[in-house]
DNA sequence: AATAGCGACAACCGCCTCCAT
DNA sequence: CATGGAGGCGGTTGTCGCTAT
């Protein structure tokens, strides 16, 4: 059964490399090219786990690696991409020639990172420091029937705040305006968007919800409404969200949660999600950039349709919330994603 | 001169998926 | 079909060199 042990883990060597070390292993790639690397240590006589060679190789000792510092250019890229898609250091890398995804990714720890904090901006979330507190502050002050509810309404993963959506949108509404590199950065991003998006299928963003919602939840406002309880479509998500005024949660309350609550039937609404954000992204990876302003025209279509309705009212909480964090971002970062 | 602190980056660890057996 | 290693990946740790005290 299965394949036999690469190594005796317990008798080979570990640490740092050296250049006889790497000689022997630039000797063997030359000659052998690269193929199994369980056969490698034994073949070009090293006593090394098979698995430390490969790394060392694609790591170090690659031909097409680059080992000096990273440009400006670079820089941009990676928080563009890290952004958008967030620790996916191997597919960075990928738009990166010449690096590998350890050297992005320790050069954002021991940079990057530091370098945003220092500008006010949160790493994980790229938003000023402020509003995340400011955030968490609204959360955590509210009542306990309320924290309740936000447990059973908000889905636990953290989506990068930008979705591929908006960058298509974006791109769309300003692209033109910009300067070449940062048209290339801008299309960079959204190819990777892509790959994400077909390499995984878990990894939706919550902003494509409302490209499938229950018609009960479409951009039509008044159709909408008068599927509401009269009360609730008074109810402003966002006002919820942010005020610390108790009586707004016995307003809720009053607005039949009931029905509220059922219409954001979150896993199905995921579900959905899932499929329409598989389907058109299965179009996004299999098509080039040419052909993702169709796609795009049509999110476009519809989010013009749903963003009509200008008020949360009707609209889903997470909406609410996506909506204001957008403009939030837009107000502060205006020129995050122009290119 | 000694050494603590820090930054940079190489290497390892553990987990996951794929696939040979 | 089940098993377990290979390879890929992200997170973490270790090591080295530089600087400030």
């Amino acid at each position: 059964m299965g394949r036999p042990p690469c190594c005796d883990k317990s008798n080979v060597k570990r640490g740092l490399w050296t250049p006889e070390e790497d000689a022997k292993i630039l000797a063997y790639v030359s000659n052998h090219g690269i193929g199994n690397w369980t056969l490698v240590p034994k073949k070009a006589g090293l006593n090394r786990c098979g698995k430390s060679c490969r790394l060392r190789w694609t790591n170090y000792l690659r031909p097409d690696l680059k080992h000096d510092s990273f440009t400006l250019q670079e820089e941009e890229l990676i928080i563009s991409l890290h952004e958008a898609i967030g620790s996916r250091w191997s597919l960075i890398a990928k738009r990166l020639p010449g690096r590998t995804d350890n050297d992005v990714k320790n050069y954002w720890n021991t940079k990057l990172r530091k370098k945003l904090m220092k500008m006010g901006i949160d790493p994980i979330t790229h938003k000023p420091v402020s509003q995340v507190l400011s955030d968490l502050g609204s959360i955590s002050s509210l009542s306990k029937n309320e924290n309740l509810m936000m447990k059973n309404m908000i889905p636990t993963r953290i989506e990068p705040s930008n979705s591929k959506k908006n960058l298509i949108l974006e791109q769309k509404q300003e692209e033109q305006a910009q300067p070449l590199e940062h048209q290339v950065q801008y299309h960079q991003v959204q190819h990777v968007l892509s790959e994400v998006a077909s390499s995984s299928s878990s990894t939706s963003s919550s902003n494509l919800t409302r490209l499938n919602l229950p018609n009960s939840y479409s951009c039509n406002k008044t159709s909408s409404q008068a599927q509401m309880n009269p009360t609730c479509s008074s109810f402003d998500w966002s006002e919820f969200l942010h005020s610390d005024d108790p009586f707004m949660f016995q307003e809720l309350q009053q607005c039949d949660i009931q029905r509220v609550m059922s219409s954001l039937n979150f896993s199905s609404l995921m579900q959905s999600e899932g499929e329409i954000f598989n389907d058109s992204n299965s179009k996004l990876a299999s098509e080039d950039f040419d052909d993702v302003d169709c796609v795009a025209s049509k999110e476009y279509q519809i989010n013009n349709q749903f963003d009509q309705g200008h008020s949360f009212s009707g609209n889903s909480f997470v909406d609410g919330i996506l909506n204001k964090d957008s403009e939030i971002i837009k107000a502060t970062f205006p020129y995050t994603f122009d290119y």
